[in-house]
DNA sequence: CGCTGACCCTGACGGC
DNA sequence: TGCCGTCAGGGTCAGC
């Protein structure tokens, strides 16, 4: 979509996890795409009249169609271009969202975000420093995106495991030097997640259409009461600040 | 300010 | 076959 104009939006639901602002379908029409880019988990669509971002939630998805294939179910947003091609929104939950501004990075929901995990700035002495004083869970911790971007359900358990740290510790009490194991953990398991194109637990694919292959890699997640590679006692599963956790009581303090 | 739990929504699946 | 309960990879927000 890079450096291509857009010919028109169609919006059939405006009711995501915010409402699609008409800026979308009144300001985007006509503007070139000037770059693609993404902050956290947020796709941003940058235009001289400003930038389209796009979260695509738990469900949604994204792919490139002829303008004329016709719309299905939950197939809430096209971005048409001059091409003849567009980018079709899907998202049958509607947690994903469209919104509109003037500086994204100003936006008050990336304004307050962590830094990148794969940044040279995110590191375990930043961890260290900004976990001090903190009860929470390092688990919780970790998928606070005030923190740290990033880190979502499956890999913040896989991440644990790989770094030997009980799921439930809180995280200020954990030593400097376990947090720089831990923020080195964060880092390889989301490139190697990346590398294999992502975890497909049931109907994830990626941007080239192929399901992803991390899923293979997983140690813990969703292998509750299989035995743990390392150990080969059971793997636990329990439940913290509402999702499932996944951990092996022996290798993981 | 930090933390917990409720909530947003649809579809898939297992048990009966 | 159908109904019901449960669960799901994300994230925000009110209220304490």
């Amino acid at each position: 979509m890079e450096g291509q104009t857009v010919a028109n939006v169609i919006v059939r639901e405006r009711r995501l996890r915010w409402p699609v602002p008409t800026e979308i379908d009144q300001l985007l029409p006509g503007q070139k795409i000037n770059s693609l880019s993404r902050r956290a988990k947020y796709l941003l669509f940058e235009t001289d009249a400003g930038t389209a971002m796009l979260h695509l939630g738990m469900s949604g998805s994204v792919r490139i169609i002829d303008v004329d294939e016709p719309a299905a179910k939950h197939d809430h947003v096209d971005v048409q271009l001059e091409s003849g091609k567009a980018l079709r929104f899907r998202d049958p939950r509607r947690f994903g969202s469209l919104l509109w501004a003037p500086d994204p990075l100003e936006h008050e929901l990336l304004r307050n975000l962590g830094p990148e995990p794969l940044s040279k700035q995110f590191d375990g002495d930043y961890l260290w420093q900004k976990s001090r004083g903190r009860r929470v869970s390092i688990k919780q911790f970790i998928m606070n995106a005030s923190v740290v971007v990033g880190v979502g359900n499956i890999y913040a358990s896989e991440v644990l495991f790989l770094a030997g740290i009980h799921p439930k510790r809180q995280a200020g009490r954990i030593a400097a030097d376990r947090m720089t194991l831990l923020a080195a953990t964060i880092k390889s398991v989301l490139e190697r997640a990346i590398a294999a194109g992502g975890t497909t637990l049931k109907d994830f694919y990626g941007g080239d259409g192929e399901p992803g292959y991390f899923q293979q890699q997983l140690e813990v997640y969703g292998r509750d009461e299989e035995s743990c590679n390392r150990c080969k006692s059971e793997i636990s599963l329990i439940v913290l600040g509402q999702r499932s956790t996944f951990y092996c009581k022996y290798c993981q303090r």
